[in-house]
DNA sequence: TTGACACGCGACCGTTCGTTCGCTATAATA
DNA sequence: TATTATAGCGAACGAACGGTCGCGTGTCAA
């Protein structure tokens, strides 16, 4: 309510061009789906193009707000367990929030034809989730949580299994249960596979704090 | 030469729908593609969407032919190296087969729009490389050459992140030379985690032959 | 030589596209 | 009250779209 009608007809392009992309999509019906007629649309936008350049403007200084600098990061967990639960809070929230889901539909079907789509398509599917990932398995290691490694590999190695289950959910939303559940279950093997098991985690983690 | 009209319309559709999508394509351009005017195309189809149907005719055979039965499932490798090389020599085929990256571009574009693009994006992009590494990876237990773990589980965890790297070649071809390394990288990083480095692997296995 | 067929062509058709125009209603400003 | 700015509307525009039509041409069997 409080939305100006701006936003509205991003809102809406969002929904239309992550249905049926740019191309797929026209202004009547776009109009339409917000009870307004074609010419109205011009009051707000000059052109479609600019409607398009519009919505990837906000959707770069969304995702800059949410993830762009560092102090967005998520504390380092404090133990395995922690990161399960983290990593499942996340996807629970990245495969439902419909704001980011159509985002990504957006960028998976316009990133070969537009250059702001193609980079961001890359942050969003590979070196965002990758980076904020190795910070924290660095941080992991640090405290003796997570064997010595890469932990930019491992990072890699975590969050693309993990990316690619967020992308099926996209595609074929009913399995979205069972791919969380997969989720889990590859989060789990993980941390039996590199996790720290033996309990001398203390003689190792220097900022932890005694129960 | 050799090949008929209709098999050229079809690898012009190919480069164009995978450029710019179904909706995004005009007949005038893809005819013109061709050195051919746009009414001559409706001598070999009916409309544009029967161009499309067998544009993905054509791919679910491709694919079934490559993929679809057990005989084509390369050898369980007999040493971890082997893993590698076997890997590295499908990365580097499939990223620069040209019609296998038009495919995925293809698939990338459409997936939300076309039911059967649907499916088979989640073959392609998930579950076929997934399956056959399972069996794969199955046949490596049974040869001592991979720690005993779920196969499937191993399966996903190694072919998501190659998968991720290939999806990167598609989107920003420049970055190929680089994601091809990182691929290896991987391989490498994966045998080694998962791998079975000691040499009593011929009291393992069953079926090796003496050298 | 004829007829049938396959193939390519430019002209053309009706529709839909993005976009513009002129009008009206509303609400705030002076 | 007069003025100005804002936002909506339907009608209409030219361009581009998918698709059709009739003609011309080459090929090959009868």
């Amino acid at each position: 309510m409080a939305k100006g009608t701006k936003e509205r007809i991003l809102d809406a392009a969002l929904e239309m061009f992550s249905q049926y992309g740019f191309a797929g999509t026209n202004i009547r019906e776009l109009a339409g789906s917000l009870g307004m007629g074609k010419s109205s649309m011009y009051r707000h936008f000059e052109s479609k193009e600019e409607i398009w350049n519009a919505l990837l403007d906000e959707l770069v200084a969304y995702y800059e707000a949410r993830f762009g600098s560092p102090e967005h990061l998520p504390p380092v967990p404090n133990s395995l367990e922690e990161l399960v639960t983290m990593t499942m809070r996340m996807v629970d929230f990245t495969v439902h929030d419909e704001k980011i889901v159509k985002s990504r539909k957006l960028l998976s079907i316009e990133q070969f034809r537009d250059e702001r789509a193609r980079s961001l398509a890359t942050k969003h599917f590979l070196t965002g989730l990758t980076e904020m990932f190795t910070r924290l398995f660095a941080g992991m290691m640090d405290k003796g949580l997570l064997r010595r490694d890469d932990p930019a590999m491992l990072a890699f190695a975590y969050t693309a299994p993990i990316s690619a289950l967020i992308h099926l959910c996209d595609r074929e939303p009913e399995k979205t249960a069972e791919a969380i559940a997969q989720a889990e279950a590859f989060s789990r093997h993980f941390i039996k596979i590199y996790g720290v098991w033996n309990n001398e985690q203390s003689s190792v983690g220097r900022d932890q704090h005694a129960k």
